[in-house]
Formats: C-alpha cells, structure tokens, sequence
DNA sequence: TAAATTTTGTAAAACGTTTTACGTTGTTTG
DNA sequence: CAAACAACGTAAAACGTTTTACAAAATTTA
C-alpha cells in the first residue's frame, strides 16, 4: 500500500531540516522565517501529513489518553455518563477510550489490561466487580491515576460523590408522606456501596417515621436491568408492598411491565419510584417518579478531577459532591385504602 | 513519578540481552534454553513490565485499533451496535474506539480528525453528516479502510446492509392487512439513504395495494429521536392517519407520550409501529410492534469485514446482507369504524 | 570595521520496542 | 581430529517523532 508520509518526506519536500518542519508544525515556529513557515504549511495540506501517534507519542511519554470502563454501554445512566465524560474529555484535549464489560468480570480484567497498555493517562472505572486488591495490586504497582465511581470509597483518591443515602431517604420519605406503610426496595445481590447507601437511607427515614424495618419493607434481590426489575415483580406482589423503590429506573420499567402483565395498576394499586432520572422516565406510561443524579455532571466532573490529577498526580485529593433531588411524576399517589 | 520499568531494565535485572527478552516475552522463545525462559518470565512479573505501547506499535506499525464513530450513544440501537462490535472486536485482539458525535457535524469532523491519527487500522462510520467528499478526501488520501453504515451505498468498497425496502414493504404490508387506509411516516430530514429506503419499501406497497402514495400518506419530518416523535405528534394527529410507522423504535416511543397526553389510545384509536425491535419495545405499553433488525449481528459482521479488509487491503469488496422481520406486539390493530 | 547580537537554521540524541544478521560454545559426524 | 552443525545468545539497526545544543549568516552596535 501507499506509505505514510512522514517527517522526513516533508522536510525533504521543503527542502529544510526535520526540526524545522516539526517546530513548525507544533506551534513553536516563531523562531523561523515566515516564509518557510508558509512554505512547510503549504507542503504539509499538499502532502497530507499528519504525524505519526506512536513515534510522538513515544518520545513525549503521553498519549492524551484516558480510560472509561462501565458495566453496560445500554443502560441509559451510563450512557449518559459517558456523554459527559466525552464532552469533557474534548474539551481538555484528551480522547476517552471506552469500555463495557457488560457485568462480566472476566471481561472487564481484560479490558482494564487494555487500558493500562494504552491509556497511559489514567483510567475512571465505574464497574462493580473489579476488587480493590486488583486495583491496587495491577493500577497502584503501574502508578497509573484512577478515579472509582460506584464502589465502596476508598480513604485515599479523587472521588465524585451524590448523596445517595439522602436520595435514598427523599426516596422514602416520599412515599410516607403519601401514607404508605408497606414497602418494597428492589437491589441486586452484592449491591455497591452507592446502592447500600440509598438503603440505608431509606431505612434512615422508615425508622424515623416509627416504624420497624424489617416488618414494613420487603427487599427483594434481582439484576439491575429491565429484566431483572420484570423478574422482581411476582416478589413485589407477594409482599403486601402499596410503595415500591426500585434502585434505578431501569428496574422500575422492568417492574411497570411486570405490573401491566398482572393487571396491577400504577400508581392506583401500587407506588413505584425509581433512581436515576433517565430521559426514559417522561416517556413511559405513568410518568415515573425518581431521585434525580446528576449523571452528565457526574462524567464532566470525573473527568475533570482525573485529568487534574494526571497532570499534577501528587495534588491531595479532591472530592466533588454533586446533590440529588425527588422528582415527582406520575407514578406515585397515596395508597388505596 | 516511579519510573516505569523497560525491557532493558528487565535484561538488566536477568542478566540477558533486551533480544532474549523481547523474543520470550513475545512467545517466539523456544531458541532459549528453558531455564532463561522461565528466568526472564519470572521477572517479568516480579518488575511489572508491561511493554511500552508505542514503542511497540511503532515499530509494528499497527495498534490493533479501529475507530467508530456514531451519531448518538445513548440511542438503544447503537448501543446494541456498540455492544456487538466490542464483542467481536475482542475475538479479533482488536480494540475499538469509539465516539458519539451527538449529530454534530463539527464534533463528526473532530473525532473523525483524532480517530484517523490514532486508529491506524480502520473506521466504522454510522454517521450522517459527514459528505462523502469529506471521505475520499480524508480516508481515501491517507489509504486507510472504512465502512460506512446508514450511508449512500458507494460503489465501491466493504458493506453491511440490512434490507431496508423491504423493512417499509414489511410495515405497510402489515398495516394494510389490518386494514387501514390512512397513514403516516415519522421520518427525519435530509434521511439518509437507509431511511429512504423504508420509504420506498413502504410506498411500493401501498401503491401495490392500489393506493396513491400522496393521498393515503402523510409524510412527517421530525428528529429520529424520543423528543422528536414526541414533537411529531400533533402533526400525526391532524393528519387522518389510523396506521403510523415511525422511521425507528425511538420516535415510536416519543410518539406514545403525545398520544397518551392527548388521551389517544393505542392500537385502539391509532396504530403505531417502529423499526429496529430495541430490546425497550417490550417494556412500553401496549409492547410495540416493529421490523427487526439484527443490530448485534450488524456491530458483528460490520467489524469482521473491516479487519479483514485490514489484513488483505486488496481483497475484492465484500456485502453482507442481514435479514429484517416483522414483529407483531400490541401497538397494531384493525382501525376504528 | 570589529564585536556583539539577532535571525534562521541544522545535526544528533533520545524515546522503548522488534528484528535481522551475526557470534560463540559445545556436540555430533565422517 | 577436523569439519559440520546445533544450541543459545547478542549487537545494532530501524521505526518516526521531539528537543537540545550548536552553527552560520545577517544585522546591529560601538
């Protein structure tokens, strides 16, 4: 095939050094005449030169690289994440390498020794299974920066933070308000610390409220995705739940199908509310109600906080706490009888 | 910073030439006695080399990448895309870039820029905007390998296609069969060929059905989004259309809140079908009847023929054609009177 | 006009790999 | 026992950049 052409084809062409060209071409050619400069300029559209990536970045020791692993490039709360993350991630001048491991953890070690050959930057993982003994066995030993979303937090490191145990209480202290006195919370198994925190904080405010946790809710344990909240819902029956929390919004439209399918009712013979604020939520059927994240905040703010930290890795860390709040819809109303 | 460790300090630490290590470490070592072999592996792990990636690829002149570009990640269709393309890009040892250019031309051009200097392998474009022109005279000149979905065919070059006239054949044939007589398609403006395509399918048989395209269809221009169906609506309303076909599962969605918030029933006072079968089709109610398209196996084969194009840049050009059917849920139903 | 200074440019080292071509040794063969 | 051949290993070139240190020519200064 064609050969590239490099630094030397041009600096030939114009018939000066490799160093002027390069000078040139980097924005550092006020030193040289500017006729040459046009001249080089000139030779480089006509040439079609574009640098080689490796040899440049072999000698400047940085690619402008980071790496993003998330659970599920489908699920519309990372996806927007990851907008975020982009969106950034252009402004600062540094190219996001993206990753989905779709909750497999064999895949996301693979991944995660992808982006350490290449993403020489630093990498942001959001991704439950990855332990902290790989973390710091694998990313620590490297001295390469990370920021971790979703995970129990760690004492050292950068971190971008919501109040999940006060989402999870806005959560709760909702449906009370409404006067229900039975509740569900959907969760997958081994929930992250983020999720552990919305329980708790539901918890927080049904204790408050007086009553007693274990008898007033039911937690029912599924997947984290449409079809785990669809699988959750003959649990949901079962219990004598009026007020439903699924963990995210993906799970309550799971359950909203499940609901249809049995002829339940929302919100008339069953609350649901759901976490997250996903698009989705003003266009299902009720409008769902939920606790709103941040989550394109939550992408520009780690990235900003990572890149921060690549450039000056021995900064103290930074925490960034962004709020959350109830947003109320349709899908919740005071119980039936 | 800890410096990072090199091959040389390795050969060092082993008392052997940066040679022997590179030929060990990259399974070409059985010229080596064993114990050398398994001297200079235990090492390896014992410093943490990993080889510096663009030393490496610099001097192999491929980094096993490929770029991809979309025009929108949060979309479920390419999400799903995404997601088959990563799966069979890790079977291949490749890994993917990949961007959300959020329909912007000039974020288009932006990444289009960084993916040719980083992605020496080749590029997978799902995007609209980006002309032709800008094609031959980027990828074309720098002789590096492209596919281009939902895009103008082009004579020449690797392909993946879906039938898309007989996708809209599909649609309309089946709501001719439940009998309407009246119709609308959802549709953006300036649509790329594949939404053309579906047009035509669906005219072709309307007017094989003995209808006058300009009189029994109204055509409506909207942003092939949820928010775009959603702003549709009213259009679709004053049109006399029973029978709508939303150019993609998304508009349908959007298409659903304005019909539910103008107390319109669906299918029982207007049908409404999509295109592509995302897997939210069966989360909305009623769950909606579509044409499915194998996204995963698109992602999948759309990368298989870009690395095989990698490897042999002069194999003939290579089509792929993937099948589309017809999914009937509950969205669809005879017309009112 | 000689010295100093600015302007404009270049040669060569360095980055961390892979690979080609070439050496040793030691063992077998005739 | 010399020659041939394995077995095991290494030196050095190459990849395409950026950058440091130096140099020649042109201009200014004294």
């Amino acid at each position: 095939m064609r050969k590239k052409t490099t630094i030397r084809d041009l600096a030939q062409a114009a018939d000066v050094s490799v160093t002027t060209v390069s000078q040139i071409l980097n924005g550092k050619g006020e030193r040289f005449s500017s006729a040459t400069q046009q001249h080089v300029l000139k030779l480089q559209k006509q040439l079609n030169y574009v640098p080689d990536f490796n040899a440049r970045n072999l000698i400047m020791k940085s690619s402008q690289t980071i790496g993003v692993l998330v659970p599920n490039i489908g699920n519309p709360f990372f996806s927007t994440f990851i907008k975020g993350i982009q969106e950034t991630a252009r402004e600062l001048q540094y190219i996001p390498l993206i990753f989905g491991a779709n909750h497999d953890e064999k895949i996301e070690n693979y991944y995660l020794e992808k982006m350490i050959e290449r993403a020489t930057g630093g990498l942001i993982i959001a991704s439950a299974s990855i332990t902290i003994a790989t973390i710091d066995s694998i990313l620590k030993k490297n001295g390469i920066p990370y920021l971790l979303m979703d995970q129990n937090p760690i004492v050292e490191g950068d971190r971008v933070q919501t109040n999940d145990f006060s989402g999870g209480e806005l959560a709760a202290q909702h449906l009370l308000d409404l006067g229900h006195k039975h509740f569900a919370v959907t969760i997958p198994n081994n929930p992250t610390a983020n999720l552990l925190g919305r329980l708790n904080g539901f918890r927080y405010a049904i204790e408050r409220a007086g009553l007693v946790f274990a008898q007033a809710v039911t937690v029912i344990y599924s997947p984290m995705t449409k079809a785990g909240g669809y699988l959750a819902t003959q649990d949901v029956l079962k219990s004598s739940a009026t007020g439903v929390f699924a963990i995210n919004d993906e799970m309550a439209i799971g359950l909203y199908r499940g609901m249809m399918q049995n002829n339940v009712r929302i919100p008339t013979d069953i609350s649901i509310m759901g976490y997250d604020n996903i698009d989705l939520d003003e266009y299902v059927t009720p409008k769902l109600t939920t606790v709103q994240q941040p989550i394109l905040a939550m992408g520009e703010m780690a990235t900003r906080l990572l890149v921060n930290r690549i450039k000056k890795p021995m900064m103290t860390p930074q925490k960034v706490d962004l709020p959350v709040s109830l947003v109320v819809r349709q899908s919740t109303s005071a119980p039936r009888n």
